[in-house]
RNA sequence: GGCUGCGUAGCAAAACGGUUAUGCAGUGGCCUGCAAAGCCAUCUACGGCGGUUCGACUCCGCCCGCAGCCUCCA
């Protein structure tokens, strides 16, 4: 039984599809305007492995993320740079595609773009206004009238009023309330425009996903996620949209992740305290950053430091080594390992717990080397069990030997000569020489191990 | 100010009302020419104060500390 944590009703509930056999889940991606960093990496990450989770347990999943690729900021960083707006959210889209695929992340089954989207924004905002829940403010703009929707605030656990006795910046004087917010705005001079009912213009942020996530999953779906951060306003905003237009349930499970600090505060691009997804892997394999991020619940922070991401990489190496040299067969799984992965994946998906799985697992193969029956067995389970985790899928050998840089054959080729040179030494029991080799070798990063057979294997430390 | 959430050993990170988490690091041993890897053993815990209970790290209350949201942010 599959139990998820529900941030509308603060609590773990069993997951119960709206149709038997059948998920949509939406999850709200990335604004194109820069490189991805490590906290979206992280909802990538997260979401991908909960994908794969629900196609494991066998459901017909759907998995919507979007691409918000009309915004300020976008219109901003394309004038400063003085590219075309296409140009640079096309940019940035490759690029976001390629840190995904480094991280081992599969393609959601749809991404619908905000500019591709214009005609059901438009008629959303249409419903919304015959339903009197929206209005044209008094600068051409259309506006989401809060206090017209019973239920504001019930995802975020806020109250209009306490939220208006808050602080608040630069409030707008054509809305009608202060937390009113925008659904369409008037076109300024020289910015990307549609037409609509209320002249040129383009969509605020929130309507995009309301529409985009009715269009592909229905007015009603099971799951839709994103960062923390935006529970309020924007998802708060997208329940207010989309069931005040439809007068459906919107969403039966809200699922949010926790931030990539450091040092103790929130990675962001506006702390300007933030690494890029393609900085980090300059450093670090793109496993060792998965592995990282699924080494805590997704709904807990995650710390980032270097020495977090070494430890990672450590412990990565550790379960490689246990299948280096093994033999695969995909139709023997030890059981108990699974009903153990399956508890800890079925809790809120435990990736935490799950990964202590599988370094039992791998203690349990170490101890089995000999049996090749019995290493076989354990060696594919772990490597199916991982699977569902999108790790451990890389040839042993090849992650072994392998750096963050790509890898140079010419190199290689000179680390198996002085390896062989070494086992040459050891022959003739020339310590010295051999000695000198791996510490030679060592200093370069790469680790030579014996076996009890006489030769030797090397890897490259993390 | 309002609303969330968190506080576990040297570091990271989970579970659980009474029983080994796990990884890294440390210590002792086995293995090894010596190492590394691996195996075995082992030391460091549950922010503070009360309460409930036969028994609490686990439930409740208060306090302290931290993070986040209330403005664009994954």
């Amino acid at each position: 039984m599959l139990k998820i944590y529900n941030t509308l009703t603060r609590k773990k509930e069993t997951f119960i599809p709206r149709v038997e056999g059948k998920v949509g889940m939406y999850v709200c991606g990335m604004t194109v305007y820069d490189y991805c960093h490590v906290g979206h990496a992280r909802v990538m990450v997260v979401f991908d492995t909960v994908a794969r989770y629900f196609r494991y347990l066998g459901y017909d999943l759907t998995y919507v993320r979007n691409v918000t690729d009309i915004d300020d900021k976008i219109i901003k960083r394309a004038y400063e740079n003085g590219e075309e707006i296409t140009q640079l959210t096309e940019r940035f889209i490759d690029a976001m595609h390629e840190d995904e695929r480094a991280l081992f992340v599969l393609p959601p089954d749809q991404e619908p773009k905000a500019t591709q989207s214009i005609d059901s924004i438009i008629n959303m905002i249409c419903v919304l206004i015959d339903k009197g829940l929206a209005y044209v403010g008094n600068n051409g703009d259309v506006f989401y009238a809060v206090t017209k929707f019973k239920d504001y605030g019930k995802l975020s656990g806020k109250n209009l009023d306490d939220l208006q006795a808050g602080e608040r910046v630069d409030v707008d004087l054509a809305k009608q309330n202060p937390m009113d917010f925008v659904l369409w705005k008037m076109t300024k001079v020289n910015e990307p425009a549609w037409d609509s009912p209320w002249g040129l213009g383009r969509p605020g942020w929130h309507i995009e996903c309301s529409a985009m996530s009715t269009c592909c999953l229905g007015n009603h779906f099971d799951i839709h996620g994103g960062g923390m951060d935006l529970q309020f306003p924007h998802h708060e905003n997208e329940i207010a949209q989309s069931e005040g237009a439809t007068g459906e349930t919107f969403v039966n499970v809200w699922m949010h992740n926790g931030f990539v600090r450091i040092n103790e505060e929130k990675m962001s691009k506006s702390l300007r305290n933030f690494f890029t997804v393609r900085e980090v892997l300059k450093q670090y394999k793109p496993e060792i950053i998965r592995f990282f991020i699924l080494s805590s619940h997704y709904r807990s922070p995650l710390n980032y430091s270097d020495e977090q991401l070494n430890d990672a990489g450590t412990a990565l190496t550790r379960l490689y080594n246990a299948l280096r040299d093994c033999d695969f067969s995909t139709d023997i799984i030890d059981k108990d390992y699974k009903v153990k992965f399956d508890q800890a994946m079925q809790d809120d998906f435990n990736t935490p717990i799950a990964l202590s799985v599988l370094f039992d697992l791998a203690r349990e193969l170490n101890k089995s080397k000999d049996s090749i029956n019995q290493s076989t067995i354990l060696a594919s389970t772990l490597k199916y069990l991982a699977g569902f985790l999108g790790l451990l899928q890389d040839d042993p050998e090849l992650f072994l030997k392998s750096g963050a840089e790509e890898s140079d054959a010419t190199a290689d080729a000179l680390i198996d000569k002085l390896v062989q040179e070494r086992i040459d030494a050891k022959k003739a029991k020339n310590w010295a020489l051999a000695d000198s080799i791996r510490d030679n070798l060592k200093d370069q990063g790469v680790v030579v191990e014996d076996s009890p057979n006489g030769t030797s294997t090397w890897r490259r430390h993390n």
